[in-house]
DNA sequence: ATTAGCACTCTAAGGTAAGGAGTGCTAAGC
DNA sequence: GCTTAGCACTCCTTACCTTAGAGTGCTAAT
């Protein structure tokens, strides 16, 4: 489709306008990026690159300018896949992270630091959704009178707590023995699963009644009802010093996005089910406000069930294959992580 | 000090710049605020409101702006005090925070949400540190072969979760009988007497030697240490709408800093001590980054204990009597809602 | 003590011109 | 037939100038 002169231009521009976002001009093409032909061959070239619709001018005189379209063909066809050594991602995750394999929260707020800093774009990442995760222990603990605070202790160091208005006034007697028993019951199960069974039951439970069972099963749903995935986004101040964002509007739509977290769950789930690292550039994103912005994303794993979301929001102009691997190592980093955690659990089981 | 007309005039020029931030013009007050004087009489007054250092020019032939000293002075001395009815705040705070009062980082989360919305300003919130809270319940977990999980309840629904390397490796027995001899021991105390004593009893237990209760020791003292305050901030939107944020590098302060959650946690302990509604105004701000801004803050207590701080940020030309009473509100009624949960537990105890 | 009048200052906005970067086209060269 | 030099043309950017307007400070008159 394209002959190799086309191709080269085709990533000289690229290159140079994800360097400084400028129209990139004929002449600068042949000096910049040591072409053996002048400057009018070069135009003509680019003409025919516009025609297929990978570059466009802002206007008649300018230079040339990446479209979306352009930039996957590029990140489908003639990325550089060599940039995979990032021994200093590698290094800041593993110290800061170093302590916080268990408590998933604080882990996933470092790694969006991080991944802020190394790309100095927005890091993003989705903790684990409640349906996956497995269920180890749950805990019971009077909280006051009428008042009892459930500790959810999942798999992947999420743990949930959450205090639950008690209607039927148990003992703290009751609450161990519930607590026993639920946790004989379900634990090693996912909150999925869970959901289903305690629905399944209840259904036949109406008539039988033990009633202590059939309230802490319905103690049980309780706790687990809105127990929800979490956002955590950081980088702000990073891409704060993009040229593109030095548009007020621009920067209200993106802290727009990003402060309804809503939005962002609903943006990030699309991209939760494909394996490897996701790659939705400019308009090519549904949302509205981000038609602007590439987003790269992978999921990690625990075990082998997909837990969560990591990746990266910037500008189109984003230089693809560094941050195509830094989100990639990323997500490898977390399931590998996740994993010695697991793996001692599972033994345990 | 100031004669009748030259507050007249004070109030005039403040009230409208707050309310827009234009230079005011002689002329402009006169019309506006109804004076029975030429714009040449007010010119006088302002030249020497200028004099003392309320008032100050852009430029030679521009209007007053005030300043920071002005605005303390009206803060101090001239604002009304009658803008106490809340209605709207009230209610939404009751609204939203209807179910949450049990765990109080999502409750100041929702605050600030609340207090950004109703003041357009940035909303913040500081939650209770770790020495003022008194421990109802410490909870261990075994979390898998070699760590623990460590649940501590406080009160005003802080719940604190810490997985913790367990290098003594207890069985699941030992764990039951160490966190009831904890919880006999230590509940009903602050987390700073709790501090106190372990290391007190360290001491002495060197000699002494009953194992399992000197783990048991370091593991909470483990568990409390770094359990830090936790800052929660919102209304990134609101403030981009200002007119003085128009210009990017005063945004980026502010983003750097507010990304910053130490920074910020300092700036707000230094505030913490005072009683009543603290209004701190531009330069009189220790942080570079926010000499541009005023800051108002109150203390919300638990029982007769300051737990924690709410406040809000803006611009030093911010509505000081509205934004005043709508923290002192806030402060108030998170205040009241920790009583609550706090006195059925006080009862119990 | 107040104010009308006036000269003065400074900014914001609009308009024009020059400079420059880059294009597309054409015609000549290899 | 592909390449390229040359050239006219377009459009943006910048600087500079002008003008209008808002507001001041001073002075002299009331």
């Amino acid at each position: 489709m394209l002959d190799e002169r086309s191709i080269r231009v085709l990533r000289a521009v690229i290159h140079s306008y994800i360097n400084k976002p400028d129209p990139v001009g004929s002449r600068y093409v042949t000096r910049k990026y040591a072409f053996d032909f002048s400057p009018a061959t070069i135009r003509n070239i680019m003409a025919d690159l516009e025609d297929i619709g990978f570059l466009s001018q802002p206007h008649t005189s300018a230079g040339r300018v990446p479209t979306d379209k352009g930039y996957r063909f590029y990140v489908e066809n003639l990325m550089d896949e060599n940039v995979c050594c990032h021994k200093g991602l590698i290094d800041s995750l593993t110290r800061r992270l170093e302590d916080l394999r268990e408590d998933i929260y604080t882990l996933l707020d470092e790694t969006t630091r991080t991944l802020s800093t190394h790309s100095h774009y927005l890091g993003i990442a989705v903790s684990p959704g409640p349906d996956g995760s497995t269920l180890r222990r749950i805990e019971l603990i009077p909280y006051s009178d009428d008042k009892i605070a459930v500790i959810l202790v999942a798999n992947e160091g999420i743990i949930n707590h959450k205090i639950l208005k008690n209607n039927f006034s148990f003992s703290r007697n009751d609450l161990n023995r519930i607590a026993r028993y639920l946790n004989r019951e379900f634990s090693g199960y996912t909150i999925k699963e869970i959901r289903q069974r305690l629905l399944d039951e209840m259904a036949m439970d109406k008539a039988l009644c033990d009633s202590l069972i059939s309230k802490a099963l319905s103690l049980c749903g309780d706790a687990m009802s809105c127990y929800g995935a979490n956002v955590f986004i950081s980088g702000l101040t990073e891409i704060l010093e993009l040229p593109e964002f030095s548009d007020i509007e621009k920067i209200k739509d993106i802290s727009r996005t990003i402060e309804d977290k809503h939005a962002v769950i609903k943006l990030i789930d699309s991209l939760a089910n494909a394996e490897g690292v996701q790659v939705v550039i400019g308009a090519e994103n549904t949302v509205e406000e981000l038609k602007a912005l590439s987003i790269i994303t992978s999921i990690y794993k625990e075990g082998d069930k997909p837990a969560g979301v990591v990746g990266i929001i910037g500008p189109t102009r984003m230089d693809y294959s560094t941050t195509i691997s830094l989100v990639d190592v990323t997500a490898r980093f977390l399931t590998e992580i996740l994993d010695e955690g697991g793996q001692e659990w599972r033994k345990e089981r």
